[in-house]
DNA sequence: TACGCGTGGGA
DNA sequence: TTCCCAAGCGT
């Protein structure tokens, strides 16, 4: 794990006058704000099993709280167990999955859901190691579900956290689009060392970044550590790479025609012919029988070279 | 490493 | 309206 690499000094310029974070502070308030004002999500229950933490992680991967807690309950209704996942017809996983959006996410975990049972006897493995070598399941996802389903201690670093403590700790306005070995350092210094209070801990940095330090327009007057925040101490500068983090275009991009293909093939009652699910694509022949084939080759669609379903 | 991958809501 | 963003991952 890395907490047991040992950590070489920081190659500053003058590390030991440097003074520390205050550490213990920042630690305290942010706990007992979190006992305040934490959201009661449902895979947070004391009922919630490894696996509805599991499938939670997944669902939330790029999408929002709000729009995941209904297939959340749903999913873990009809399939409360990796083996009844597993077991499930892809058109109806795929189906369950809904407009949550980036659908190969319901197949990577149905994927996920089968190397649980053939490598782990159906149970939701423990060892980091094991979970990062899931079908779907990143840095990320591995740490949260060894924090948050198993309570052992992680480092958590999603975008929140990275938010969060780069305004805290580096005074910038939001993080860089890859993730940093210095960031790993230093958010792996700040998560406490036992089990109970680390996970406590991630889960109460990415409540902050989610509820008030948020990347549009944070809530600072109502953060716990602002007076430890080194972003509000500079005077809030503006992010220095915002020209280069151009936003991704939509308009007309194959991702949107994918999307209608779906979405058309998740209402069907049997199956679309190509030219149906031509007439649906809303571009030109080119982009949806390109889109289409996209599909097929993700497994999203099958199909001959007459009709198309959803799944296998 | 940079890119492709859905969807919908708020500023 | 347009743009940005929301608990990333795989290639």
């Amino acid at each position: 794990m890395m907490s047991t690499d040992p950590v070489p000094p920081a190659p500053t310029t003058a590390p030991a006058s440097t003074p520390p974070h205050p550490r213990a502070a920042l630690h305290a308030r942010l706990l007992v704000w979190f006992d305040v004002h934490r959201r009661d999500l449902p895979w947070r229950a004391a009922t919630a099993t490894p696996w509805g933490v599991l499938v939670s992680e997944i669902m939330l991967q790029q999408t929002p709280v709000v729009r995941v807690e209904g297939p959340w309950t749903a999913w873990l209704e009809r399939w409360p167990t990796p083996a009844s996942l597993a077991a499930a017809p892809t058109d109806e996983v795929l189906r369950a999955w809904g407009r949550l959006g980036y659908p190969r996410r319901a197949l990577r975990l149905q994927q996920c859901a089968a190397a649980i049972v053939e490598r782990h006897d159906g149970v939701v493995p423990t060892a980091e190691a094991d979970l990062l070598a899931l079908p779907g399941v990143g840095s990320y996802t591995a740490a949260a579900v060894t924090a948050f389903a198993h309570g052992r201690r992680a480092v958590v670093l999603d975008t929140n956290v990275r938010r969060v403590l780069g305004r805290l700790t580096a005074g910038t306005a939001l993080p860089r689009p890859h993730l940093t070995q210095e960031e790993t350092r230093r958010a792996d210094a700040l998560v406490p060392g036992d089990d109970a209070t680390s996970a406590r801990w991630n889960i109460a940095v990415m409540e902050l970044g989610a509820l008030v330090c948020t990347a549009r327009s944070p809530r600072c007057d109502d953060c716990p550590v602002r007076d430890l925040c080194a972003w509000r101490a500079a005077g809030y500068p503006a992010d220095e790479h915002a020209a280069a983090r151009r936003t991704q275009a939509w308009h007309g991009t194959d991702r949107q025609v994918r999307g209608r293909l779906m979405a058309a093939l998740r209402d069907a009652t049997g199956p679309l012919t190509r030219e149906e699910l031509v007439a649906v694509a809303g571009s030109g022949d080119e982009q949806a029988h390109r889109s289409l084939d996209s599909l097929v080759a993700d497994g999203l669609v099958s199909g001959d070279a007459e009709s198309f379903v959803l799944g296998r």
